[in-house]
DNA sequence: AATTATAACTGACAGATTGTCATATGTCAA
DNA sequence: TTGACATATGACAATCTGTCAGTTATAATT
């Protein structure tokens, strides 16, 4: 992550860099991206460069994590604000994730890196795909919930996630308005609630 | 996709060709994988690499498509089988898959592959993910299926097959046993088809 | 103000990779 | 034997990466 030098940059030239690190990333995905391109771009040296990040992949994730920390932030302030009902925390999770890739200013960026999700992206775009369970099984209401203790918060969040990213990751192929989006997870995330099987 | 010229290759040649072509890929991720290690090791110029590929991805392309192609027949295979048994299939279906990348000889090529699921890779393993639908509808049997017609079918395979890849993908970091996976499995599956909610 | 310590900056360079292309070689039918 | 076509080959230009030794800026100390 992120050396220390490039946190004690100057805000305007921090801001530089990371501009022009969007800038490439929203052009390239990260294997195709290159740090000769940015540093034209930012008009850095190269060995700036190397002193501000370990490589690339490194600016690559510091930019993520930007993103990744408003995401779980969110989820957390709204399953307080929910008296810890998760449904209605993660339908509104999802709108906000809409809005922040569907942003103009984000869209290509955005799009770059949901089709190449690899592991340790999607890690910090769900909440508790890894480590988060900690966080979030405090806030959650489980009485409500058909499993037997908290211990299976897991599998229900693994469901609810998988399906979330899935379906952001489709809206880039499918081409869907918000709405229609919107509405699709909803009606998937209602057959979560009450099973796919008949009663 | 591999050139004809690759197709015309004589068996052995080509699949020494592919042998080298799935060691490099388990030694390295595709962003990280070199054209020189595979020409190295596989005895053959630079050049021909280049008559029988356009490039690297599509040669990683043609590798992965090996094994897509066993996943979907498998699957449509299951489902005749099955009597349209949409849960009872996918079951078989993980324990397919998990019997095939847990394989030695393929186990750190999967590991590659499934800890940098890019969009591309995702549509060859995920029957449904595209267009599969088409192929699909026509064996399932929707009559126990909470939808009010076979168009959310879709729906369905999404949550499905969500769960079904990510949980290939975190037992990859969760180190766990191929019991305990398809435990893990099958209990998000039971969660699915009965709800997540109490009734 | 001068000196010293510490942090940041810089760009030339070695090492390595990619995709191409002109040339050579093989095959097969007429 | 010849021509037409497919295939093979490796040297090469273009490009990229990460490093490093030398330079400059900043801050603290005397």
């Amino acid at each position: 992550m992120a050396k220390q030098t490039f946190l004690n940059l100057p805000d305007e030239k921090k801001e530089n860099i990371i501009r022009a690190l969007k800038k490439e990333f929203s052009k390239s995905a990260l294997k195709d991206a290159l740090v000769s391109n940015i540093i034209r771009d930012a008009k850095i040296p190269r060995g700036s460069f190397y002193q501000y990040f370990n490589d690339i992949e490194d600016a690559y994730y510091f930019l993520v994590e930007e993103y990744s920390r408003k995401i779980k932030k969110y989820l957390l302030e709204e399953l307080v604000k929910n008296s810890g009902d998760i449904v209605l925390s993660y339908r509104k999770l999802y709108r906000y994730i809409l809005s922040m890739i569907e942003d103009e200013e984000n869209k290509e960026y955005f799009e770059k890196l949901f089709l190449n999700m690899s592991y340790d992206v999607q890690n910090m775009f769900t909440p508790n795909f890894n480590d988060g369970l900690n966080m979030i099984v405090m806030h959650v209401d489980v009485s409500k919930l058909n499993i037997a203790s908290k211990f299976g918060l897991g599998y229900i969040l693994d469901i609810i996630e998988s399906t979330m990213m899935n379906n952001i990751i489709k809206s880039y192929k499918r081409n869907l308005s918000k709405e229609k989006n919107i509405e699709v997870f909803e009606k998937e995330l209602s057959l979560i609630c009450l099973g796919i099987l008949k009663k």
